[in-house]
DNA sequence: TTGAAAGCGCTAACAC
DNA sequence: GTGTTAGCGCTTTCAA
């Protein structure tokens, strides 16, 4: 019933190596031969298994993605879409992605099960990860991209968005749309692409010669979700900071900034005006839907899969980044 | 560097064989070789080779997922939350989820990778595949469950849609809104769940005394689109036939109908109501926003892992079928 | 209860 | 070019 290797060299008439050799393509097999095992291996439908293949090769055929557990349990469509992105372009790299998820405080013993099992031949890490894991897969040797996060130290392959770039989209329209007095809530401070968003904001509101007082900014929040743009923009409103737009870190903190509004009666985008950050499903089921920073985070899962599968074949060199671009999308809030 | 059973066999003082007995609790093993076994795992940081094992076991510890190519390209998020569905249950159940998607023209070289590597342990298949692909699972003797189809012949294991219930709440519902004049527009035939949608409509309708008569159902179309459901609106108003709601098959149907309506300056919901199905993002960004049916979609992707887990168990018998409750979901189209 | 040894199906030296 | 053979790391008889 299972075909093996052993059957096609019997029926071929030839060694097992030989069919081996073949299979691998790895040539020096005269055209009579290969015909041969070819014609055996079409006859029988053999084709060679996955574990005892990957037991003497060492490869899996599988890239590990591993997420935050928050990240993954928040449903975060952020994330998610990122990894479908994977999922897609994996398909034609003749990979499959094993999805994992660790907790933030990271230890020994809830490491990722597909890396200590050897499941897999490269990894992609999405989102704020603990700086263990990171060692962790260097100590396997595997090569591995990051996706949206850059640790403090160290030299890594990574997916990055242009995160200035979203805020100086932002900004620009936002002056064109004749707003002079801007507020940025960035989210969690931990997280270098946040930071990245709040000095952006900072650096591009002082260019144009606009306030840019410390005042103006609250971003030393540890999440980065709708409460927190809520109670900031209150913060805000409560202490008569002169203000005509908002500009949220991403789109859930610019979702609760709107609820703030609604509850102050102001009207979007007549009274203030709101800009978000990554369009994730927040930004159009929001009323009015808002204004955002679109992300192009399939792509990101893709690239990085690329990337990946470049690095695993010794084609790419570790420490390669890829910074994708953003795209403003006007919608209702401004 | 690489740790593997004969070291812990070594340092522990005993043979290899115990070493994977105490690993596979397989019993028959004196409580003190335990302890010296697992102190020697746990001193050498120890854990079994995926491959390695999987060879012997014919186990791999993975579960495959196929999907059509239409369904996944389409990035239709239907079939794209029962896959995260299931990638979240597969974790609590130490699987892991290989995906794919297959032609609806299946041909014998286009036989998903992980089954001709033997890479899965049993499958789950969601909408619409051919019947070669079902043949070609069974012959290999792997457990699969079908999500949201079923084949005309033969008995499978599958998580469906409570269609019947759903399309009786969204007539129950227009009813009670004071409609009178149904009609129903449908998708893709050859699909046994929009067969049951539209029979559903056309009994119940028939239970509350009101006019079902076939023109006031279209349902023969091959796709289950927007564009299907903008033609079968106009055709429907063209007609002149009388009408003051439309029950769509799916969400994408229903805007399509909602743009049919915009078009002909219809009001929505004060002159014609609609209700969709599904409860995908496309409901929730329509203008107005949609009346429809809640599905539950990764639950149904845990429903299956739960259950194909089972199967490769033996702890279910194939054949179960489990029917997930919908859920009316009221919004501004009516 | 434990150990020795035979594979699982494949690749990769190394001969010929 | 092709065949022989030794493993890859594990499980599983079968003896002891």
């Amino acid at each position: 019933m299972n075909v093996t290797i052993r059957e096609v060299a019997r029926t071929a008439g030839v060694a097992v190596s030989t069919v081996s050799l073949v299979l691998n393509r790895k040539g020096r097999v005269s055209r009579e031969t290969e015909r041969k095992v070819l014609d055996a291996i079409e006859k029988l439908h053999y084709h060679p298994q996955r574990s005892a293949r990957g037991l003497v090769t060492r490869h899996s055929g599988n890239l590990g993605f591993i997420l935050s557990t928050d990240h993954f349990s928040n449903a975060e469509p952020f994330y998610t879409k990122i990894f479908l992105g994977t999922e897609f372009e994996a398909r034609s790299h003749d990979y499959y992605v094993l999805l994992t998820t660790i907790e933030q405080q990271f230890s020994e013993k809830s490491i990722p099960r597909f890396l200590l099992e050897k499941n897999v031949d490269g990894v992609i890490l999405a989102g704020t990860v603990p700086p263990k894991i990171l060692e962790c897969i260097k100590e396997r040797g595997l090569p591995c991209v990051l996706i949206d996060y850059f640790p403090p130290a160290g030299n890594y392959s990574a997916i990055l968005i242009d995160n200035a770039d979203g805020i100086r989209q932002a900004v620009t329209h936002l002056i064109e749309k004749g707003h002079r007095d801007l507020v940025f809530v960035g989210g969690d401070s931990q997280h270098p692409g946040m930071r990245e968003r709040r000095d952006a904001f900072r650096r591009i509101l002082a260019e144009h010669d606009l306030d840019a007082d410390e005042r103006r900014i609250c971003a030393d929040s540890l999440a980065s979700g709708a409460q927190e743009g809520y109670e900031a923009a209150l913060h805000f409103l409560n202490n008569g900071v002169k203000l005509t737009a908002f500009v949220a870190a991403n789109d859930a903190i610019a979702s609760g900034i709107l609820r703030a509004c609604r509850d102050r009666k102001l009207r979007i985008p007549e009274d203030v005006a709101i800009t978000g950050f990554d369009d994730v499903e927040t930004a159009i089921t929001a009323r009015p839907t808002l204004t955002t920073l679109h992300v192009p985070k399939e792509e990101m899962g893709a690239l990085a899969v690329r990337l990946l599968a470049q690095l695993i074949a010794g084609s790419a060199s570790a420490g390669t980044k890829i910074v994708v671009p953003v795209q403003l999308v006007p919608r209702e809030s401004t």
